[in-house]
DNA sequence: GCCGTTTTCGGCCCGACTGTTTTCAGTCG
């Protein structure tokens, strides 16, 4: 039996959860349960993108919201929030020794391999399972096991070894680094002659908040000399595989990339194909296949017809349309929805990079005597890259001088000295609007860190969280609101406080945050901070819905930082908003209009 | 075990590559 601790489970430990058990039923009977398998690991998936805590959803009765739990999931997750343990899944993992685990996330491990290592070399303890493997490998013990053999053995002691350098099936990378290798890689393919093309994939294409591995697809019409070139990429560590059409390559850092290439008359397809994602491809196969067409990289075979040639796309737009849909962007590709918009041709007009007039979140290096971190350049070298950014507004957003080493007095005094220097700077930036902003504490207790009287100070306030992560969801809601309600304060940063890979954020009750942002006119902060990211995409969804505004930010530190911009945007394309729901699309008056309003 | 624009029953996307094999099993996306 697997140990949890199941009265606290939170998502990530469901998700790991369902996984076992569907491994479990992978080594039992795969063709016996194949559909329970594929449902424990679709309902895994669909939690991976909640953005609530299942737990919240089980208090509020609301847990078969989630696509992908139906009655009997639901069922099992009630029991294993009232009781603390589910009497099926115990049954399903009894007589699997608790060894296989650890070792599905070694890559090129799955059910089989690691169920009849396992069994056959009667391992039980998880805690020694992927070393008891490698010490078994090393003794030549696995190659002369049915099934396996010397390269296997081999392969085996590498990807353990690998794995223990962070090769792992669930590490994934943040967008940005993730999307600056593509584009590494990328420069490096079109410097060949026979590539006439080349894309990301997969969920960097849909610019997903983490990555997994980076795709790359290529039309050329001499695919074999593409993908030779390809595997001498210089900063390859080995060749994983490649084949006729594939490759993929391990570099520096553990990653992957995988590289397709196919003739220019396939390209359109293929590119739809590999960017997924996985279930807007389901549903799009699904809606196809009831008008008798089956899909796959390849183009598109009709089946009313026996024997009629496949047809092929050398776009995305023509593959769309000959399915009679419009062209989807791939940052909404999620099956939430695209499919019917692209149908009924009212799909978003979603909000890109070029309808952004300004930046509101800047830090500079001004000595403020803050209690947090200072930018390294100085406002006027912030000012310059706004303006080489065609921006006509800037915010200057310190964080808020720090309350434990200043009285009252020298705060309104710190203040003010930076508010005639920010009015000379004002004066000598006629091109630019500037405008005197203060990143501001929500104190533990919901209080502002700095009193009403020095806010007469600055034009406007963004609020946010930085101490007392931990409070629970209910007390971090009121403290929320009550930050928020302060005349001066129009803009949450970061609302969930997450750093990606590293922190979860801390929980708060949305449908009251969105209902008071729409009354009190508030705006929610996308934080373009790559490790942010912050709201994520599906909160900017859920927000929008309810009639929330944004302000895209990148919380600059450095004049470099500003071009981060750009993954902002995408999060909140991939949340589906336009143009007209974030504010700083709008012309500098009426911005400031809004923001000292 | 989930789900519904022919369905509350009877379906459930499609293919590439590798290693151990001589026709396939396993993993991956």
């Amino acid at each position: 039996m697997v140990w949890y601790d199941f009265f606290r489970m939170s998502n990530l430990e469901i998700i790991n959860l369902f996984r076992n058990v569907a491994a479990a039923y992978s080594i039992k009977n795969e063709y016996k349960f194949k559909f329970q398998i594929i449902a424990y690991l679709k309902a895994a998936e669909a939690i991976e993108h909640s953005s609530t805590e299942l737990k919240t959803l089980f208090e509020q009765g609301k847990l078969q919201n989630i696509p992908g739990i139906g009655p009997t999931i639901k069922d099992r997750l009630e029991e294993l929030f009232r009781t603390g343990k589910v009497k099926h899944f115990e049954e399903v993992l009894s007589d699997i020794s608790p060894a296989v685990f650890p070792l599905l996330d070694i890559p090129s491990f799955g059910p089989k391999k690691a169920s009849k290592l396992v069994s056959h070399f009667k391992l039980h303890d998880p805690k020694t399972a992927i070393e008891d493997i490698k010490t078994l490998a090393l003794e030549d013990k696995i190659s002369i096991l049915e099934g396996f053999g010397e390269k296997s053995q081999s392969d085996i002691l590498r990807a353990i070894s690998e794995y223990g350098k962070g090769t792992t099936k669930s590490s994934r990378m943040v967008l940005s680094y993730a999307f600056t290798l593509a584009q590494e890689v990328i420069i490096y393919l079109k410097k060949h002659k026979d590539v006439i093309e080349a894309e990301t994939l997969g969920s960097l294409r849909r610019m997903n908040s983490t990555i997994g591995d980076v795709d790359i697809a290529v039309a050329s019409k001499n695919t074999k000399a593409v993908l030779e070139y390809f595997v001498a990429f210089p900063g390859k560590e080995r060749i994983i595989e490649k084949g006729p059409t594939t490759a993929s390559i391990l570099i520096g850092g553990g990653k992957h990339v995988d590289l397709l290439a196919l003739p220019p008359q396939q390209f359109g397809s293929m590119l739809q194909h590999f960017t997924g994602s996985k279930n807007h491809n389901v549903a799009l196969r699904e809606y196809s296949l009831k008008r008798h067409m089956s899909l796959s990289e390849r183009g598109i075979k009709l089946l009313s017809e026996k024997g009629s040639p496949l047809v092929e796309f050398t776009s995305e737009e023509k593959f769309y349309k000959y399915l009679g849909l419009d062209w989807i962007p791939p940052e909404i590709r999620e099956n939430e929805g695209e499919i019917e918009a692209a149908l009924k041709h009212n799909l978003p007009d979603l909000v890109k990079i070029g309808d952004i007039r300004g930046d509101l979140h800047i830090h500079t290096n001004y000595p403020i005597d803050s209690s947090h971190d200072y930018g390294i350049s100085s406002m006027q070298e912030m000012i310059n890259r706004a303006k080489e950014l065609k921006y006509e507004y800037i915010g200057l957003s310190d964080h808020n001088p720090s309350i434990g080493n200043h009285t009252k007095n020298e705060l309104y005094s710190i203040l003010s000295k930076r508010k005639s220097i920010i009015d000379s700077i004002k004066k000598s930036n006629k091109s630019i609007r500037v405008i005197n902003l203060l990143e501001m504490d929500i104190l533990a207790s919901g209080e502002l860190a700095i009193d009403n009287k020095t806010l007469e100070l600055v034009d406007a306030l963004i609020v946010s969280i930085h101490s007392s992560f931990s409070t629970n969801k209910e007390d971090m809601t009121r403290r929320v609101l009550a930050g928020l309600s302060n005349p001066k304060a129009k803009i949450l940063a970061h609302p969930t406080g997450r750093l990606l890979n590293l922190r979860a954020g801390y929980e708060l009750d949305w449908n009251r945050i969105f209902d008071f942002c729409v009354k009190n006119n508030k705006a929610l902060e996308i934080n373009a901070w790559p490790e942010r990211l912050d709201l994520s995409d599906g909160l900017v969804k859920q927000a929008k819905e309810a009639g929330v505004k944004f302000v895209i930010n990148t919380d600059s530190h450095a004049i470099s930082h500003m071009d981060n911009m750009f993954y902002g945007v995408s999060v909140a394309r991939r949340g589906w908003t336009e143009k007209k729901d974030i504010l700083n699309t709008l012309p500098a008056n009426k911005f400031v209009e809004w923001i000292t309003s």
